[in-house]
DNA sequence: ATAGGATTGTTCGAAATTGAACCAGCCTCG
DNA sequence: CGAGGCTGGTTCAATTTCGAACAATCCTAT
């Protein structure tokens, strides 16, 4: 086979290395992130992410749907995770008036006393792991990788199938 | 409260906003992958992983302990996706003769075929998402932050827990 | 108006992941 | 040797996630 061929077929090595590597380090970080979080404060990342969230809306509030969105999980998990923080008190329901069928997630003086104790704990981590050895120009760098991956994904998410291959 | 202590505490907006970014591009990633490996070919992306490290491995094989190593997951959640592919017909168990605790897992025929039907799917789903933007620049970029990431959480799993921080 | 379609949030069952407990077999050091 | 500790792999219960189905509500176009 030629080489063509193969590239087209596998990836070449060194970009398999990188793909592979990446894969690693994404979740070896999320594994990190969550036995701290767990360790120390006894919440999971996404419970974390999700009073995060909520810290940075609106009166400290947010939708439902807008909480699975950026947290990109099935609503249905974010429905299970908030039963759980209202159960630990960290958060409440509010009915929405501008649309009966929604529901504003609140977080509660706990939620936001809980957050603000775990928060040191989780971006002291963030800082040491991720960011810490990234000068300006990486940073930069960095931030446009982002960007592009995630505008390829908005486009996938719009044409969510071409042909299926075979 | 002086701009050093909002530093300390929380993370400057602009790299806030990079790393929340890389949160959901991670799992935007997973999950494009998993719905598109599962429509397309009845696998998992772990499963999917897994058969990619076997056909790599000398003899098509590897060791579970190794396996859960590279795939990052917990060892208990290796042995219950290779008893599914196993079932499936696609991986096969031996004993292992220089140590009788062991068992080395390998890639049968038909896995290497489901293998190869299934790579090119995701392998373009890669490209297009992942890496044909990058110019030779960003890629040795990349993979330079890849490799200090790495190193950085060498560190941290070699001193798994400092002080806790409350 | 109102019918048809989209959106919101929940429920339910199935699948996956985890960590702890556990048994074997290995290995080292007295 | 052989007692202790370590490693490889499995089992088990508990947690989490997902997708599909559903009811309620909203929106749009005729």
């Amino acid at each position: 086979m030629g080489a063509g061929d193969f590239e087209s077929r596998w990836l070449r090595p060194d970009v398999n290395a990188v793909w592979t590597r990446f894969l690693q380090v994404t979740h070896r970080l999320e594994h990190q992130i969550d036995r701290r979080l767990q360790g120390n404060h006894g919440i999971t990342h996404t419970q974390y992410e999700i009073l995060v969230r909520l810290a940075d809306g609106e009166e400290q509030a947010m939708r439902m749907s807008d909480l699975a969105d950026v947290i990109v999980t099935a609503k249905s998990a974010v429905t299970y995770q908030v039963n759980k923080l209202s159960e630990m008190g960290l958060v409440e329901r509010h009915k929405c008036d501008s649309d009966n069928r929604g529901t504003w997630v609140k977080l509660t003086p706990a939620g936001l006393e809980r957050l603000e104790q775990a928060a040191p704990c989780i971006l002291s981590l963030v800082r040491e792991l991720f960011l810490d050895d990234l000068n300006c120009d990486q940073s930069a760098e960095l931030d446009k990788l982002l960007g592009t991956w995630s505008d390829n994904l908005d486009e996938h998410d719009r044409n969510p199938v071409h042909r299926p291959d075979h």
